[in-house]
RNA sequence: GCUCGUAUAGUGUAGUGGCCCAUCAUGAAGCCCUCUCGAGGCUUCGACCCGGGUUCAAAUCCCGGUACGAGCACCA
């Protein structure tokens, strides 16, 4: 390179590029910047097929926050040929109970949401014997011991890096606590729980000896008071990838500490651990920061009319107002896979949505604060105007009287009645055909009253106002001309975004 | 406090030593088209956190700083 470097500069770069003419022309040839299309090749995934997995808390049905999650777990399933496993991780009956619904609600809304069914279904709490097992060969074989020391003493042992007094106990101590903890008149929630006996000295103090299960005795919706021992995440987690062969684990970053301290356990068991890619924190600034635990209470306390309530970031309430899957998916394929926290505006979703029901909306008229207008003068009586100018949807067709809606707004003033002709202030027809550059405007002669309802932030306003007659039916999106895409609901509207 | 992570236009993103006075989308502005303030087409605006170092060559590698975020739960 350095007698490259020295010849260019006395002999002139022109002599090396007719050397590199003769020798390797290819070189000379300039690459076009090529732009990475879709999601980052997963690495590792060559020579197996992988199989990923989304594992939600069924404590509540599936958010906004959520659908990262599935789309780029699914995603990678699909075009790889993977599988996708959907886990429900439901070991908390206490903090975090789970929700009965939720267990249906969930595998309907990730079809919707992936266009394709989970390729198998867990439930962590139908498999607690598996855990069990794991957790009584991790006591037995001396990397595992119950601690009853109480959080708080624990936590000093952690900061001073020293160990605490159960670390010690032998293997046959361990079992018989074991058993206390598993037996109604044993151990009480709080007492005891067990830990993974990594390393106190540990730089990360996350790391150290971390609990792997504790005491609940809330009786759980689908298994009632079968169990008392329940594994918390990291342990569960991480017993269950392995029993089902997850290859691909693709998180937040939040749980960088999560894969430290299963790797740790992996470690113990002789097990390798998957190839784990993180994502960052997500902020939508319109949505605000939402938990489903809050929003329940907001729900019971009637501030939200329910889990589908459009101020709500639910994936009911999207698909509900109108949002389709597949906008949701180039919106989060788009956004990738960096550690980068970001704050993203709803706006690139709604773009991509616009898409997607742009090209089928059918156009309608929706009068706000209507005002009634009377023509004079010459005008079409019976009239066809397209119903969507860029393909062939059947016309709509109206007889004209001379009485017809408009908004405030567009009233007082000359314009151009959309498709019928132009007037002037005072209704009086000066032209059919278009005379010149005034204002189009919309307006209605055969209508019924409406209600638009616009969520906004968390505030929800509804506008009265007149539709023009049609027959399409509920769930129907249509684009409410010069104002925006709505869906129609019990024959009123609700707005899906501009 | 300890540990970990990230830093490219307003917002997201591509980029892994020479294709880069940096890609694409979104946003904003303007024009064209259109009997919608929609869609479509075109144009314009706008960025490599800072400071050192390595190198002939750095957005890219190294070190330091700064900023922001996360974990240190008997939640997930």
């Amino acid at each position: 390179m350095d007698d490259a470097n020295t010849f260019a500069e006395t002999e002139g770069l022109s002599a090396i590029e007719s050397i590199l003419k003769k020798e390797a022309p290819e070189l000379l040839e300039k690459k076009i910047q090529t732009r990475r299309e879709g999601l980052p090749e997963l690495p590792n995934s060559s020579n197996q097929k992988p199989v990923l997995r989304f594992a939600p808390n069924p404590n509540g049905p599936l958010s906004f926050g959520h659908s990262r999650g599935l789309v780029i777990n699914g995603e990678y399933a699909k075009n790889l040929g993977g599988e996708l496993i959907l886990r429900f991780d439901d070991t908390d009956t206490t903090v975090k109970p789970p929700m009965i619904e939720a267990y249906e609600s969930i595998p309907i809304q990730q079809e919707w949401l992936c266009g394709f069914p989970a390729h198998r279904i867990v439930i962590a709490s139908e498999r607690m014997d598996m855990y069990h097992s794991y957790a009584h060969k991790m006591l037995s074989n001396f990397f595992g011991y119950v601690c009853t020391c109480t959080g708080e003493e624990f936590k000093q042992f952690r900061i001073a890096k020293e160990d605490c007094p159960c670390r010690n106990n032998s293997v046959e101590k361990n079992l018989t606590l074991w058993e206390k903890m598993n037996d109604t008149n044993g151990f009480q929630p709080g007492e005891a729980v067990l830990r993974v006996k990594t390393d106190m000295t540990l730089k990360n103090p996350a790391l150290r000896d971390w609990p792997a299960a504790r005491i609940q005795t809330k009786s759980h919706p689908r298994v009632g008071n079968m169990w008392r021992v329940w594994p918390l995440l990291d342990f569960q987690s991480a017993i269950e990838d392995h029993l089902q062969g997850v290859t691909h684990i693709i998180r937040g970053k939040d749980l960088m500490d999560s894969t430290r301290k299963q790797t740790l356990l992996y470690a113990h068991f002789g097990w390798d651990y998957p190839e784990t890619i993180y994502w960052g924190r997500v902020k939508v600034h319109e949505f605000g920061s939402f938990s489903t635990s809050q929003m329940k209470k907001d729900i019971d306390s009637d501030k939200y009319e329910g889990w589908d309530d459009p101020r709500l970031p639910t994936l009911s309430a999207l698909s509900r107002r109108g949002i389709k899957p597949e906008a949701l998916r180039t919106f989060w394929i788009e956004l990738g896979l960096t550690q980068k926290d970001i704050a993203v505006p709803l706006a690139t979703l709604y773009s991509h949505n616009t898409k997607c029901i742009d090209p089928t909306a059918p156009r309608l008229a929706f009068i706000r604060n209507p005002v009634e207008l009377t023509i004079f003068g010459d005008y079409p009586k019976e009239i066809e105007i397209e119903s969507h100018s860029d393909t062939e949807m059947p016309k709509r067709k109206f007889s004209i009287t001379d009485k017809i809606w408009i908004e405030k707004a567009d009233s007082g003033k000359s314009i151009r009645l959309k498709d019928l002709c132009d007037i002037d202030a005072e209704g009086n027809v000066e032209s059919v055909e278009r005379s010149d550059k005034r204002q189009v405007v919309h307006w209605v002669t055969q209508g019924k009253n409406c209600e638009l309802t616009v969520a906004f932030g968390d505030d929800i306003n509804t506008y009265q106002g007149i539709l023009e007659d049609h027959n399409y039916p509920d769930g129907t999106i249509v684009q409410l001309e010069r104002i925006g895409y709505a869906v129609i609901e019990n024959g009123d509207l609700l707005m899906t975004h501009d």
